[in-house]
DNA sequence: CATAAGTGTCTAACTAGTAGACACCTTATA
DNA sequence: TATAAGGTGTCTACTAGTTAGACACTTATG
């Protein structure tokens, strides 16, 4: 039989994933100032004693739940993009839809945004994100010749973008994601700019 | 510090958890006979060998899944019923909240009523679960004296709450549960008989 | 103010999970 | 039809990950 290792970096983070699981439940149950380590691994059912051999303390497990969402965000839209390297264009549906499903495979998490009391960081640093993807993944051509400042335009479709996501994901993901993104390519049309896609398949 | 042992039988239950939730999600991936005990381990992320400690086989894993859920079902509702015993009597909403809430809460397995090649037994197993808890957990007292084979109104108003039940859950849970279990309400109120609940709190 | 509950750290012990190999069985496919 | 590819079930020896428990502190709550 073909060898069936699983990458030992991997088996670790096993146990770290349910952590981080159980945070994102008790964090929508009592908010996250109110989750106790104790809570954590009582949900999750793990030791006291195990969880500090993975984590510093709750702010740690929150933190690297954040990024490791955040960072996943970035990645699934495709390859990060390596400067000087060859430049993908692709449809517009094709790399946005990425994160649509991104987000609805990881509706669990994203919808930690509907509350108050939440993980530290998630209201800055979703949006930001997705500004992030704007900057560095996608770039835009004008259709005609008028000049836009391009920093600016990125920031403003990023948070255009942003805001039909939080609406999605407050609706409790009401439209599906065929739907969802069909309005978004629909509402991009009305700029000037026609977008392109950096990366590599 | 007070003592924080968590009872034995509960550690080791935490692995059979995870690989119960994958199953779940294979099945809706990709139909329970399509799922191998590799995509299994590999998905809940755990060695082969592993799996082999805990189960015999695939079906030994589902059917432990499903009494697991559909034992729950019946705890929920209260204490099982033990004869000679000590008959409460309740408003009609507060046992029926309780199955509507346990299903809810535990919807991720439920939504496996919604596929076609799905857990063996399932479709069968839950709507006799339903029955079973009317026939051990509730009694009807007649309001006039219309007399009626009390077996057959059981049988009868069960699975009428099943097929409440049923198209709640392909609904997606449309309706909040609070909602669902008031028109159930209104349903049975349509009855000559009224509602009692056997068990103790 | 006192009791209860949580935190973070450190041990020593152990068991649950691991890699790997085996014989066997079923499907594709070349 | 032969052969490779992928899945099954079982067993063994090893160790990494998890555990219980104790300790000294620091908040909360009635």
């Amino acid at each position: 039989m073909k060898s069936e290792q699983i990458p030992a970096s991997q088996r670790q983070n096993r146990t770290k994933e349910h952590l981080k699981q159980a945070l994102i439940e008790l964090v929508k149950e009592k908010g996250y100032h109110s989750v106790t380590v104790k809570n954590i691994v009582d949900y999750a059912s793990y030791n006291r004693s195990t969880f500090y051999t993975h984590y510093l303390d709750k702010n740690e497990l929150a933190g690297d739940l954040l990024v490791s969402m955040l960072r996943g965000l970035e990645v699934s839209v495709g390859r990060p993009y390596v400067p000087g390297h060859k430049v993908y264009t692709a449809k517009l549906d094709a790399p946005s839809f990425n994160i649509v499903s991104y987000i609805y495979k990881n509706r669990n998490f994203f919808e930690l945004i509907n509350y108050d009391d939440t993980l530290p960081g998630l209201h800055t640093g979703f949006p930001q994100t997705i500004l992030k993807i704007y900057e560095e993944q996608f770039i835009f051509e004008t259709i005609n010749n008028t000049p836009v400042n391009m920093d600016y335009f990125k920031r403003y479709t990023a948070y255009g973008f942003y805001g039909l996501l939080q609406n999605w994901i407050q609706s409790g993901f009401r439209e599906t994601q065929e739907k969802f993104i069909e309005e978004a390519i629909d509402l991009t049309k009305t700029h000037i700019y026609s977008f392109k896609y950096i990366g590599q398949n």
